[in-house]
DNA sequence: CACCCTCCTTGAACAGCGTTTAACATTCTT
DNA sequence: AAGAATGTTAAACGCTGTTCAAGGAGGGTG
């Protein structure tokens, strides 16, 4: 009679018998709640429900809802390495690019990960893989043994930063949209007051009316990619 | 008889008459419940005891505990400005990295931040005030107009990213030295078959005893910053 | 075959959550 | 003094995560 593992990853599902449910089929359709009410209202009942199954039957699987989203995080993550591909790149650039492209893509398709990400352990078997071959790619590189670990996460640092300011802005987006006339008045009484106190953010609220978020947020993450890889790059041991 | 607002911002706190509660008064309770429990537990009925006042009373001050976030939210951006001061610096690198040394500091001792940062506007003047600072070092320093939010983006998000990689860090450290002499084993298993699978990630686990984690992220916040600013120096037009 | 034992599910319950509402007191306005 | 507006309360609603006694269902052993 051992006291369960503080930790999923310490603890594989047990062998099956008589089952309706499974791990991989809860964390599943969690994911799917998660992805379609954007990270709210997912609750034990509803995925319970989702299943035709009890609320407390899930606990069988799962030991609090927290684990639960300890796991389907990790699921997720297991997109990245599948879309990024495993196979060699023509250079540590682009393999490093086409990683954090491929994550970039991951969050926006979940967003709720984003805030899952804040303060959880983290440690499944697909963040390990990824965390491995981001590793890879720069000890392939040549980079200094000391300094893979500081110049992968600036990487995945920008993915991260730049996916939860595009978030920011498409849900600021999104309630500026959905007001009513009488409160348009309001909303533009306190922009005319931001842009009188604040000039240069004055400036591009004016020009907002016409950038395609999607295109713009692209840029902003190149842009900001192509800086942290120029730094790199300067400061990897050259061949010469 | 007109609607309330949908933005906090566009709806000031009315003059007051008799009351026991102030907006800034229940901001205040809010931050430090959340600076105390680590951003769980915060709670109406809780913000309400510590005030000595009932739940439902706090309604007449705020219309939402979402709205409340997004108050908090927006006082503790304010203390970035604070502490990075506003005063000339000797170049646009250095203005740079105070802010995202202050904006670091703050995140570091509000880490609710972080999971309340995705998907919420942040609109409030405090953020407003942030970004022009941001933007008015930037376009002093010559940068192209389009690019002037890019930068600045690529900037925060590092901040954001590094520090959300710090909490994630210290949050896996607290559970495993959080566990029976039991589980140690099993835990230690699961090490040894992640570094057979994993040889980088091995390697760096190997050493990880050693290392001071708060000297390490700050290592690798500067690691970052500075790859970032080296490659928007590159990116500045010249004086040439 | 019958037995037990373990696996898995149920349904009810608990405490707590955000939020609403009718009632009530207090204070300002007329 | 009358009435309106401002704050506060207590109770309630429906929701949440989680626990637990109870029971049904299959496998292994007699």
């Amino acid at each position: 009679m051992t006291a369960p593992s503080p930790s999923v990853w310490l603890r594989p599902e047990r062998p099956a018998r008589d089952r309706r449910l499974s791990r991989r089929q809860i964390v599943g359709c969690a994911v799917a709640i998660l992805d379609a009410e954007r990270g709210k209202g997912l609750s034990m009942r509803r995925i319970a429900a989702e299943l035709g199954v009890t609320a407390g039957s899930l606990y069988w699987y799962v030991t609090t809802k927290d684990e639960l989203l300890e796991l389907a995080l990790d699921e997720v993550l297991g997109e990245v390495l599948a879309e990024a591909g495993t196979g060699p790149r023509d250079g540590w650039r682009e393999a490093l690019a086409a990683l954090a492209a491929a994550n970039r893509a991951m969050l926006l398709r979940h967003p709720w990960v984003l805030s899952d990400l804040a303060g959880r352990p983290n440690l499944g078997p697909n963040a390990l893989a990824l965390s491995e071959a981001g590793l890879a790619v720069l000890a392939g590189a040549g980079f200094a043994d000391a300094d893979l670990d500081a110049a992968l996460a600036a990487v995945n640092d920008h993915v991260l930063g730049a996916v939860a300011a595009e978030t920011s802005w498409r849900a600021a987006l999104e309630r500026t949209g959905a007001g009513t006339a009488e409160w348009a008045e309001e909303t533009a009484e306190y922009m005319r007051r931001v842009a009188r106190d604040h000039p240069l953010l004055g400036r591009r609220m004016a020009a907002a009316g016409d950038v395609d978020v999607e295109r713009e947020c692209e840029r902003r993450f190149a842009f900001g990619l192509d800086c942290l890889l120029d730094g790199l790059a300067a400061r990897r041991p050259g061949p010469a």
